[in-house]
DNA sequence: GACTCTATCTCGGTA
DNA sequence: TACCGAGGTAGAGTC
């Protein structure tokens, strides 16, 4: 990786068209050839970047990224005030807990958490628009589409519209209803769940997961 | 700016878990209190990070970074291999072209350019399920919603629906037809507005800038 | 390679 | 502050 802290001037066109007046900024390049342009404050994002893959070309006063889709980033370096590479090696990589393929894989091995007598009958349930989350039955017997979301907003809402109506056009299946499961639902995505006769449901993902170890723990227990 | 080159382990706990097992990072820690965590490779995103308003205790072994919603980054600091600080001043800014904004103030501007007679109501009109970008009225009086983007894909079409849907439950409204404006329209999108009964205009955003800039030169010639 | 969807999205605007 | 929509979204997974 190398750091170069350089009072700059940048230009950017591609997907739009950007400057940056002169200032002192950090340009980072990774070893991919990623390149990006911080400034010190008011934003974690960078103010400009190029991301791999993509041609680098130093001269003198001015670097040049491009890439292949027409993208062009043009640095005027001006003054250089700190230029330091460091090899840091392969990166092990994050381990992450808490994402919607977790809060999707603790509602298939309880579906009852979401309603009373609720029955999986396949997840990941592909139509051709899609694939439904969770596809379930409940006690009397109707096929009850589930979408899950961390955080619940309209486009879920919508998605799941989507699939119910396709779903409907399945006469083993139809009539069909749908549950929009989320960690937090915001209060838009509530209305157009109503507007579409869908039950939106927050649900507990700590709490489920303490309930489910505790569980597994007892059927542990009982085994040995 | 602060950048540190460190062999380091990182706990974050807050939106959701995450751990990143020891390995050689920068950590960069900006004047107002952000910090980030790069790897070299394979991203342009850092692996963690923790954006300002935060507080950063640095101990002699870790750093803990904590903010007020619960959210927790521990960097576990086991070698220190360069730690340098610049003062990089104030940063003028991005300045961009070419995004949504511009678009829509164009047309608001002269909302002619999408059809012969459209007037403007209103920009950015609420409805309770979100904001309509622009409502009109046409030359015989009906209302009109137009939803603009950049680039003209699916959900645009399903956006500007859900509004028209909206608006027609409004009896001083109805009955409410949309158009769909932007910079390029895909053919989906397309045949997604024709299905639901959308006129789907694309927009010359550099033409239309042209042609108001010549409309604004001549207006203040007249004026002077 | 193109398409789809998630995200500790980030960021700006607004009520 | 909370909520919503835009983004040069980026990045991962699938076809």
């Amino acid at each position: 990786m190398r750091l170069v802290i350089a009072r700059c001037t940048v230009d950017y066109s591609g997907r739009l068209k950007a400057h940056l007046p002169e200032a002192t900024r950090l340009i980072m390049v990774k070893a991919d050839g990623t390149l990006a342009i911080h400034s010190d404050g008011n934003a974690s994002k960078p103010l400009n970047w190029m991301i791999a893959p993509n041609v680098l070309e130093t001269h003198e006063d001015r670097w040049e990224v491009s890439n292949s889709k027409g993208e062009k980033l043009t640095i005027w370096i001006d003054e250089v005030l700190e230029d330091v590479t460091h090899e840091l090696g392969e990166d092990p990589g994050l381990v992450k807990d808490g994402v919607e393929a977790h809060l999707q894989e603790l509602l298939a091995a309880t579906p009852e958490t979401l309603e009373e007598g609720l029955t999986l009958i396949r997840r990941e349930y592909q139509t051709d628009i899609g694939p439904v989350d969770l596809l379930c039955a409940d006690s009397a017997g109707a096929t009850v589409a589930v979408e899950i979301k961390r955080r619940g907003e309209i486009d879920g809402v919508e998605q799941l519209s989507r699939y119910i109506e396709r779903l409907n056009n399945d006469s083993r299946l139809a009539p069909v209803r749908g549950i929009f499961a989320a960690q937090s639902i915001a209060p838009q995505a509530r209305v157009m769940a109503e507007a579409r006769g869908v039950q939106a449901i927050e649900v507990d993902y700590d709490g489920l997961r303490e309930a489910q170890d505790t569980e597994l723990r007892l059927f542990d227990l009982g085994a040995h």
